[in-house]
RNA sequence: GGCACGGUAGCUCAGUUGGUUAGAGCACACGGCUCAUACCCGUGAUGUCGACAGUUCGAAUCUGUCCCGUGCUACCA
């Protein structure tokens, strides 16, 4: 049995989860499922990142400590991952006791190898923003552009971390590693970002910044972003500089650590340095995924256009993330952008789910129910024919697709699948075999939609679990089957099914289904 | 400013090393079917393949210049 190890970015507790964070954990637990599936013994790991001024600072605004910001907003992405089904092993906070005592071992281990020195640097701070500005960001005047005030020069002595140190390693690395970077259009940017890499700053004064893990042995520094925040993949897994538990010897390096576009850089350098200085493994994989955006314009607070994961569900009446799920992984290929909207949502998951798998599977039950009483008599099951064939090719593509995280091509190769299988039912036409009472060729028909559609609710299952596991249930079939045995469990002659229990495991949105469900709530 | 990537049907995109009528899905129109969730199957129209020039017997594909978009990065102030 192989391990596998995921993780995801760790939200900012600042605010409360939208479809943004929620796009990438979907993805995370589609692609664990999916290794789980598989037979490895999968680690899925998330969490939320709660240090640092912003937090600080709103916490004073509304009156209450940053600990009571950080456990309310915590929670509120601990239950919309709760609503969306995702399945996570493990669920990290950077104010946990077991993360701060490490981060403080690991920064002492940094500052004795010789990677942290301690340096005073002039910088612009802004009392309005109480922090640092680039010169490049101030106005043509030289003003903060925020508050509109000249920023005086401070003197601040900090902690630096020598990335510079690491920086040949590093693109030795990703060029030695094709699959390291993932998607492969982002490795010049990374490259590029390399070559005029400086030492990073990795403490804050506590006059500045005062709610974060205190540096070891200095009462003037708290701990910034980089060594708290990324080291969450590791403290998580019990690691210890001196004593790694033997959960992360298992477990690490990361076979994936599925991040945001935008913090590219901070887990491709920074991240691979602070792990090459505490002499561990990079991980194998960094999968950088691209934005959501609603009606093609980004979601900003400004803008007003943040759409929490579970409007969507009430407002569509969902009482399962399924669709959703679908939809979110399906908006955008590898990499790229995707798009929401209520239309697109509507038509896509009608399209797939309604449409093209919920009917094939409704259509064909009730055939075996009108022609054979919902049986499946052992002269149906006959091996090597073209679906069988193509659903074996589907497994494959599926899987391999997975292998490069693609999810959304993954999908696209199952619905592929299930057309094929709708055009088998018209080319076959078993309503007409069985008018013409070739009963013997419709039964092997049936058999084989039926056993095709086995195979669709298994490489579907990591999208839409619920729906998959109806399906699974309407077929009388066992859902516990490992992916690489799906072709040798086919269904087994017997009566599989009746009238009474067949039903749509998807019911069309706006469909009358879908309005009665409503009327009889 | 530099570097990278992209500009192909109404929309989203595929087009391997240049080779015959440029493809898919969605949407649209028409036809078929009637097992099914107004579903499924089939057929069809539509494109100066960003612009111009060049190489070639032949360019969506190669070269050059330019225009537009996106990303990263810099500089000036």
């Amino acid at each position: 049995m192989n391990k596998f190890y995921l993780t995801t970015a760790i939200d900012y507790v600042n605010g409360k989860p939208h479809i943004g964070h929620a796009y990438e954990k979907i993805m995370c637990d589609v692609i664990y499922r999916h290794f789980t599936q598989r037979d490895e013994d999968t680690y899925f790991l998330t969490g939320t990142d709660e240090h640092g001024v912003k937090i600080q600072k709103t916490a004073e605004k509304r009156g209450i400590t940053p600990k009571e910001l950080c456990d309310e907003n915590s929670s509120s992405f601990k239950a919309t991952w709760a609503d969306l089904e995702i399945g996570y092993t493990d669920f990290i906070r950077t104010t946990d006791e077991r993360h701060k005592v490490v981060v403080q071992k690991i920064f002492k281990k940094l500052v004795e190898n010789g990677d942290l020195y301690k340096h005073s640097y002039k910088g612009l701070y802004c009392a309005g923003c109480e922090s640092f500005l680039n010169a490049r960001d101030l106005t043509e005047d030289g003003l903060c552009p925020d508050h509109l005030k000249k920023p005086e020069e401070v003197t601040e002595e900090n902690y630096f971390f020598r990335l510079t140190k690491y920086k040949d390693a590093i693109i030795a690395h990703i060029k030695a590693h094709p699959e390291f970077l993932q998607p492969s259009f982002k490795v010049n940017e990374v490259l590029k970002q390399l070559e005029d890499i400086e030492d990073i700053s990795v403490s804050r004064n506590k006059n500045s910044v005062s709610w974060g893990i205190p540096v070891p042995d200095d009462d003037e520094q708290v701990i910034y972003v980089w060594i708290d925040a990324l080291s969450n993949y590791i403290t998580a897994l019990g690691y210890d500089p001196e004593n790694p538990s033997e959960t992360f010897k298992k477990y690490w390096p990361a076979d994936v650590q599925i991040i945001g576009k935008d913090i590219l850089k901070f887990h491709a350098i920074y991240w691979s340095a602070i792990l090459m200085a505490l002499g561990i493994e990079l991980p194998k994989t960094i999968c950088a995924h691209g934005w959501i955006t609603i009606d093609e314009t980004k979601m900003s607070k400004s803008l007003g256009n943040v759409i929490a994961p579970a409007d969507i569900l009430k407002n569509f009446e969902l009482e399962k993330p399924d669709a959703l799920r679908y939809y979110m992984v399906t908006s955008a290929p590898f990499g790229r952008d995707g798009n929401y909207s209520d239309e697109d949502f509507k038509e896509k998951v009608n399209a797939d789910l309604a449409n093209n798998i919920g009917n094939l599977l409704n259509r064909s039950l009730n055939m075996l129910v009108k022609y054979f009483d919902g049986e499946i008599k052992p002269e149906f099951i006959k091996a090597g024919n073209d679906i069988e064939k193509a659903g074996d090719e589907a497994i494959e593509n599926v899987k391999k697709f997975f292998d490069g995280y693609q999810v959304c091509e993954a999908a696209n190769a199952i619905v592929e699948f299930a057309n094929t299988v709708n055009k088998y039912v018209a080319d076959n036409a078993p309503w007409s075999l069985a008018k013409e009472e070739k009963m013997q060729e419709c039964g092997e028909v049936l058999y084989n939609i039926l056993e095709a559609m086995r195979k669709i609710a298994v490489m579907l299952y990591p999208y839409c679990p619920n729906i998959s596991k109806e399906i699974f249930e309407q077929l009388s079939a066992d859902m516990n089957i490992k992916y690489d045995e799906v072709a040798n469990n086919k269904l087994q002659a017997g009566k599989i099914t009746e009238k009474a229990k067949i039903h749509p495991v998807f019911p069309r949105m706006d469909s009358e289904f879908a309005t009665d469900k409503k009327k009889a709530k």
